[in-house]
DNA sequence: AAATGTTTGTTGTTTTTGCAACAGAAAAAC
DNA sequence: GTTTTTCTGTTGCAAAAACAACAAACATTT
């Protein structure tokens, strides 16, 4: 995700002051957290990619969502509970900030610039939070496996400027965020192969039609 | 949705100074607007029920969102181009305040309380929004058209304090909304009943489990 | 109160998807 | 540089969902 919102300015300001902010790290595989309860845990991704992964009784799992650089998460965002277990796991080594949300609203002790910053870009972030969210709704609210493929190649089509791209994901996690089966999406693919829909290299897909 | 937001006391405001925001009515089955282009509208659903509705290629007709009392939408939340139709439908009467997205940061000429207001409360909206809209991520990426309905009156139930509540949907409705086959969903619903997952008469719902 | 339209409930048939299992390719670990 | 693990690609079969069509119940309009 791109927008204004200058990371390391951020980083900077928050090094100097903020006494109510964690910076943690994390390397590929470890947990970032877990939704259990209400603790209005609120995060920012400032570098890596994590996914927010829900395992089902049946040993499903599913994408519920990936993060990129800038993008928020966190319990905040879901008050009400969920049979199931959600983890936000690292893809790759990720920097993160964590806190409480309510405490951006409130002044540090130190009364920080920090802050000021962060209330000055929340908005945006927030912005392309929900932006995202209604995108990935429109994808999931596709009937066929074939819709939901063409839906997200369109995306990142769209997205790349280009009717050539690569899939950001392992096509096992693809299958697992468009939440379909992974050997039912394979067939999928070959078909729209077949049927010139899609050209096809490993993960680098180029749409031909339109 | 239920929050501490006062609806009254903003339109009281509303209606004493600001110039750049419009307040307008709809009726049942009016187009409140449509999702074209990015002209950054951003509307709050003051009375009222409407939905977000996309109508594909086939003729397939998706609940994308639905909107009661204090919901937010607007096309600023959907910066990247589909290929289909998105209309918000007025389900009943209809109360709605449409506004610039980008005007709320800056004040109005008659530097009014409505915008003072307006920027107290609408973190709080959208707040409510993200986790609605996480909420809805989670139902549509469950496998089976019964996780769906499971997940679906779990949340209605959680919500009405009640092991019983009455679905806010038309059945036609529901399928729309859960992105399945209403024929199919009403045979799960059929099967859930005979298994005793449920009690059901007509809209009137009672979980037997747990 | 009759007529029209919409929603609910149902079922047979077709199509799509999920499940399971496996082999080869690629990547990661040692 | 070899071993181990994960990922990709494929297929047969079973299960689930979509499609289609219709009648009865319910609402709405006139």
């Amino acid at each position: 995700m791109t927008n204004s919102f200058n990371i390391d300015e951020f980083i900077y300001d928050f090094k100097n002051c903020c006494n109510k902010v964690q910076k943690r790290n994390f390397n590929k595989d470890e947990t970032i957290t877990s939704y259990i309860r209400n603790r209005n845990q609120f995060c920012i991704l400032i570098s890596g990619n994590a996914d927010l992964v829900r395992y089902d009784l049946n040993g499903n799992r599913t994408i519920i969502e990936h993060f990129s650089e800038n993008d928020i998460f966190g319990e905040v965002f879901y008050s009400i509970t969920t049979n199931n277990e959600l983890l936000v796991e690292a893809k790759t080594k990720c920097d993160v900030l964590i806190y409480n949300y309510y405490d951006i609203h409130t002044k540090c002790t130190k009364n920080c610039k920090f802050h000021q910053t962060l209330s000055e870009y929340l908005p945006e972030l927030i912005l392309n939070k929900i932006t995202d969210l209604n995108m990935r709704i429109e994808l999931l609210t596709k009937r066929t496996t074939r819709d939901k493929l063409l839906g997200y190649f369109n995306l990142l089509s769209t997205r790349n400027l280009n009717k050539t791209f690569k899939i950001p994901f392992s096509l096992t996690d693809l299958a697992d965020y468009l939440s379909v089966d992974r050997s039912a999406m394979m067939r999928e693919l070959k078909l729209l192969k077949d049927e010139s829909f899609i050209d096809k290299n490993g993960k680098e897909i180029t749409l031909l039609y339109k």
